[in-house]
DNA sequence: GCTCGTCAAGAGCAGTGCTCTCTTTTTGTG
DNA sequence: CACAAAAAGAGAGCACTGCTCTTGACGAGC
């Protein structure tokens, strides 16, 4: 009873596996908008509209897939973060940030489905904004730990955040407790620096341009963990 | 015989610049992946076909609002650029970057087809990477006229560029001449993460997360500003 | 006057997301 | 075990897409 059920289910959860994998795949090779439930669907030798059982429409799939993106590099992030010692603050943000990159290069439609422009026509549901935020608590925690150790000593340059941003860096505090409004909006800085940069080489604003990318991305990590007031490596 | 066929060529060149009206329309409304020609032909009560005659396809369309989309930010930049006092060279970053953040939030979709990810199966042709630069050499010469008066002071924070870094800063130089290699990957910094703060905005990872978007983007770029050297405000 | 290039129109092809109906298979229960 | 109910597959079909090909009209230059 219980177990015939789940024996269903069990097949069912396979094939749910199955069609995400392939439609992975297709993404690699054609791109978000050339994700087409149809060729999921010959690729499976089911018929298109079999497909329906499973997913009910293509922004589904693609919702499945944006989650099982997140995932992915939020323990790309995580794994990153792990393989290094854990007081030495820089080389854990230069950790996490190749992490980010490497991961972003080796499945940019992937990571455009993620950070890119939005698909035409899809709305991300409220299923999407837990994943989506496994990767910030890394960094939130690299600096919270920093900080809590006594070595993170930001320069002073920037000007003092405005009275105004104040409920804001409660709301980012939560992944990033025991910090200074002023430390938060750096790390704000330095998290949108990093996937600036990764956008940009992503998305071929450095074509002919930047050629050694690695190095430039590395410097720039470095520069900005100077900014947050990470100790120099 | 010449009046004639210019005759001939302006109303060609006419219907070009009412298609391109008509696709940015829709552009706005549908996004980059909704972009139909057919729709283009129908709001013009031209049949699909006829549309052919003006762009060869569908992607041929696209690389004209691409161009036309640059420019239009480039010459943007360039009137915030000459709106500020030529030696408040703060005032002048500040005000280029509002500009390129206030045309993204008027046009997402059209920004989105510049800096967003790549349409899929889209390739951008060499045409495009002329004006596609209009607006970083604005930026470039802000920090150069900074540097020429004197008044650049880069705190000493970054790391020096490694020396494999110097062929690239070099090509990067030829839109911000006489700077030294480490105000140029400062430069960069401060270009990514500009772009990183708007995309983020646009593409949604501030959403539930920053209200007052506004004030935090200035503070950042004011804070990115500092990190180049520029004076305080 | 006649030819030739330009253009609009329409039909058509292959593909798409999605819905509907019909049939088959699987499942839990009397 | 038998049977009704639920789930899944199959296929046809609708409206749409980009794009191609052919046909017929128009206007400019020889």
């Amino acid at each position: 009873m219980n177990a015939s059920r789940t024996a269903r289910e069990r097949v069912r959860a396979e094939l749910i596996r199955e069609i995400t994998d392939i439609a992975r795949r297709q993404l690699a090779t054609e791109g978000a908008g050339g994700l087409s439930l149809r060729a999921v669907a010959r690729d499976m030798g089911m018929v298109s509209s079999a497909i329906y059982r499973y997913f009910p429409s293509r922004d589904d799939l693609l919702t499945a897939l944006i989650i099982d993106g997140y995932n992915a590099i939020g323990e790309a992030v995580e794994t990153a973060d792990a393989g290094s010692p854990r007081d030495d603050f820089t080389g854990r943000w230069l950790a996490v940030c190749h992490a980010v990159r490497t991961w972003a290069l080796e499945r940019p439609h992937e990571y455009a489905l993620l950070y890119g422009s939005p698909v035409p026509g899809y709305q991300a549901p409220e299923d999407t904004i837990g994943p989506a935020s496994r990767d910030t608590v890394v960094y939130g925690r690299i600096i919270s730990e920093a900080q809590a150790a006594g070595r993170l000593t930001p320069p002073v340059m920037c000007p003092a955040p405005p009275e105004v941003l104040s409920s804001d860096a409660d709301a980012v505090r939560s992944v990033m407790p025991g910090v200074s409004d002023d430390v938060v909006t750096r790390g704000i800085v330095a998290w949108t620096g990093l996937f600036g940069m990764v956008n940009f080489e992503l998305f071929g604003q450095f074509n002919n341009v930047i050629d050694h990318r690695r190095e430039l991305f590395e410097h720039n990590m470095l520069c900005l963990a100077a900014l947050i007031g990470l100790p120099p490596a």
